[in-house]
DNA sequence: TTATTAGATGAGAATTATTACTATCTTGTC
DNA sequence: GACAAGATAGTAATAATTCTCATCTAATAA
């Protein structure tokens, strides 16, 4: 409704900017913007280095000592479940294997987060368009998929996805 | 130094064509074969939906029940050093997380596992072969360059990497 | 402002994923 | 078959994440 509500994030917009356009999705999704989570979308927008929840924690409690663990697990999760933070891998959480040590790639459902192989055959090669950032030495490229699998993509029955 | 040592594995391979091959990486490897070893690359050969490991543990003990977790993952781990498995992501393990939610690519360190951005921008367009298996709709395509970054691949004065 | 209240917080318990420890048991070799 | 190196099962310990609940706070309306 606010013009300024639907505004693009930008990587280069500055901190006033974020945190403005954070204040409005929070309003948005009826989200409380409490001091906890403004200090928390602060440290991830500084964040260079995609930090785990522990990290974050490290940082956070230099502004304020008395946040949990907790309060920055549940935040992380609301974020993410609204959109307001990406995060790095659909596959954290456990170890998954396979006996195909052959380079190939995954396609990876967004919803039940199946993988299914992506021969390397079936797919270009990767072409950068620029040179890379400060001489990383690439070895080969990895390609994922993203999507819905054939179930997830149906229109179920009873349960939605 | 035999000739079957060295076969290149097969995805199309058959299950007595790579038990030999495993059993010759075993021993060039001075891995003890194990029957616990064999029945786990056997079902990690059989699995084609990229177990965890504990699903591998649960069809596992069908063919030893008195087999433990802890097994389970000490091969795992060892499999995974002599490169006789693979394993899907470099990232399981801990949630990592950004603030930039603009669709975009990473530079995977393999060794100390630091992220770096690689700007959508900076990739042309991922491009199939062929057709995508089994109605599988993807969204969108994410690269990984998995690699050493700058600090991993120089030659350390004491430590190697 | 103040009152109200839905929802957030901090503390700690609980759960899940993974690793470590150790007494006993196998595999590979002679 | 005997030996030694290394593997196993069982269990304890640690790491990562989620849950529970009594208390507190942000957002709204009076
Ligand atoms: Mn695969
Ligand atoms: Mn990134
Ligand atoms: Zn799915
Ligand atoms: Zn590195």
């Amino acid at each position: 409704m606010h013009p300024l509500r639907r505004v693009r994030i930008q990587p280069d917009m500055d901190f006033e900017k974020r945190l403005e356009w954070f204040r409005n999705e929070c309003a948005a999704a009826g989200l409380p913007c409490t001091h906890q989570r403004e200090v928390l979308y602060r440290a991830l927008v500084e964040a260079k280095d995609h930090p785990s929840p522990e990290m974050l924690y490290e940082r956070v409690k230099r502004k304020i000592p008395s946040i949990s663990l907790g309060t920055v697990y549940r935040n992380i999760k609301i974020f993410l479940d609204h959109g307001l933070i990406g995060e790095v891998s659909l596959h954290h959480g456990s170890l998954r294997l396979e006996a195909n040590n052959e380079p190939h790639h995954h396609l990876v459902c967004r919803h039940c987060r199946k993988m299914f192989d992506l021969p390397a055959a079936g797919v270009h090669a990767i072409r950068l368009r620029r040179a890379l950032p400060e001489g990383f030495q690439v070895e080969r490229f990895v390609v994922e998929a993203h999507g819905l699998c054939q179930e997830c993509a149906a229109p179920k029955k009873r349960r939605s996805n």
